[in-house]
DNA sequence: AACTGGATCTAACCAGTGGAAAGATAATCT
DNA sequence: AGATTATCTTTCCACTGGTTAGATCCAGTT
């Protein structure tokens, strides 16, 4: 039962599986409760082949954000680029929350893993000028951008973490179009923000 | 140098002492790092007096988080009573985040403790009737405090990680402000808002 | 084909952790 | 006083993350 008819059997891909093993054990019970050990296991490898590809528990967590930081990124800017206008970034930010939980809550842990990694700090940064909406945001746009920010980000973890009413309904996409509309951003075009 | 000048040595007030070593514990590393022992060894119990305070970690942690939710209860009922705004209470919200930062990253971590506490339940629900403006808020309050109150907890969470530019300034409170403005919410009396 | 050096992985060990159980000690009640 | 209860310690267990030494495999050179 081998996933590999004949794998190379020095694993040929356990850094990717190892990954995948990491995102799905956050999954079931978050960033805290997972082990490395177990990890290793559900890999079928020793811990410290773990170790040996990541260094130690904070590289591996180091990776799963870095990964999440870049298809955070990916989605913001394809959100971006269907020109939907603004709100539909917000509502991509809230999307990925949700279906990357095991991802975004490591992201904003950062007591977890490596935030100086060289790789977290640019995907970061990438996906911050798609937050902002340029590279170079002035004093408005910073302010702007940050309340946008803000909302979408506390609406995302107040979701995952079961904090809103039920009666605002169970789609998240949905309660981030309807709260985002107390939003007023002078300078965004609102025109797309309120079809229906 | 006992606090006591000679302690009880059934010591006393144990369950307060580890609470607050807890807290200070928290404060230090995150709540992922605390450890039951170490919080013991800084009171000078063995970790099992902990235990039987509290029954496990996540007992003791369901204190914390129960703690937490008094506190901010109270701040916010005092920044309400005030009567300078609704903002203000918005305000009181980033504060005591930032004010009692480990009682807040708790409280925001359910996986970390007993959410179904009956104490942790009904200092929550008290929480959640001055985060909304009242016990029984309508559809439209329902919406419009799931806004205010996803700005803030999306603020407070984002400046307790570094994830907001530093042009913003280091006050979060004037932050809160700054950014606050940006939220309209039709039937809140605006008048004390802009204030300056 | 044999050798070699590097990459990848395992086995074994360590200190530290949370939890449980048994018992010691102190406070309280009658 | 004696008995009961509350509080705390000791001891043990399974587990964790990290380290080290060595096994195994692979790719390139000769």
């Amino acid at each position: 039962m081998q996933p590999q008819p004949t794998r190379p059997y020095h694993h040929g891909d356990l850094r990717a599986a190892l990954l995948r093993a990491a995102v799905e054990a956050i999954g079931r019970a978050g960033p805290a409760a997972m082990s490395l050990r177990e990890v290793a296991r559900r890999a079928g490898v020793s811990h410290a082949a773990a170790a040996y590809h990541f260094g130690d528990k904070a590289g591996l967590l180091t990776a799963v954000a870095a990964q999440g930081y870049r298809m955070l990124t990916q989605e913001l800017q394809n959100a971006r680029d269907a020109r939907r206008g603004f709100l539909e970034v917000g509502v991509a930010y809230v999307r990925f929350a949700v279906s990357h939980r095991a991802q975004f809550e490591v992201m904003y842990r950062p007591e977890l893993y490596r935030l100086d990694d060289a790789e977290v700090r640019q995907a970061r940064a990438t996906a911050a000028v798609l937050l902002y909406g340029t590279a170079t945001p002035n004093a408005e746009q910073l302010a702007a951008g940050a309340a946008a920010w803000s909302l979408v980000h506390g609406l995302a973890t107040l979701w995952l973490n079961g904090n809103l009413p039920e009666q605002l309904g169970n789609d998240p996409e949905e309660i981030t179009r309807i709260v985002a509309a107390y939003l007023s951003i002078p300078g965004a075009n609102d025109s797309h923000q309120r079809r229906r």
